[in-house]
DNA sequence: GACATGAATCGTTCATCTACGATGAACGCT
DNA sequence: AGCGTTCATCGTAGATGAACGATTCATGTC
């Protein structure tokens, strides 16, 4: 194989075109449901965590966060699986692995919501 | 009874003693615990409501927030217990009724802490 | 095709959450 | 003292959540 197509990050932070900031307000009964989704969401320490690494590294990590929480794997996956319905992160298929990185829309969603407080 | 004693909202938005900013970090495990409690408190679409009635008025309701939550008044109750333990309520007695107000300083804290997400 | 690896899903157990009605405690008023 | 009002707490039932091991599924490798 040649050189330099081994791996790399697959999973950009989203292509990210060019979508003007969000409209949806930010007060109203949508959106304290989409807060309270988003904020139960982020209620649990294993998932801070998460969020934390896929932040720190902007590249997307796969695996890699079960080795970095003290928990199993089926468990992590879990986590995982609630971030990723809530939209806050986004995993793609990488070989045999997966590949996850913030959905940083959604993140900013939350700050907005948050901050509307 | 003189008027003007009457009423009048008891519970102001807590002294708030000139208390610099707050000096916690908003990384790291503890950060991350704490981050997770307060997104929990959240978590729950009445709550958001109920937080965002007392961010509204200024002034702090009492019994007023059961009836603008299609709730009973003991499921109510609850969720305001869950946001005081969050500390981000705090609940003043006034006569028969109680006062609940916002704790600015928490809510600045959750801010800050997703902010650093 | 057989096999290993990485991850999702299943099934289970135990704990926590949510909601309610009923009860109980604190207070003001007559 | 007695009463109504206001809220918290209790007890309970049903739903959801968290954690794990075991299993299944997909993908690369030999």
């Amino acid at each position: 194989m040649s050189p330099q197509l081994k791996k790399g990050p697959t999973c950009a932070p989203a292509p990210e075109p060019k979508l003007g900031p969000d409209l949806r307000p930010v007060e109203g009964d949508e959106a304290d449901e989409e807060l309270s989704l988003l904020a139960k969401a982020v209620g649990h320490p294993a998932r801070v965590q998460i969020l934390r690494l896929l932040v720190r590294r902007e590249a997307c990590v796969c695996g890699d966060i079960v080795d970095e929480l003290p928990l199993a794997q089926s468990t992590v996956s879990q986590h995982l699986k609630v971030l990723k319905e809530a939209g806050l992160v986004r995993g793609e298929i990488d070989g045999p692995r997966v590949c996850y990185c913030i959905e940083p829309r959604t993140l900013r969603r939350l700050k907005s919501l948050v901050g509307s407080l």
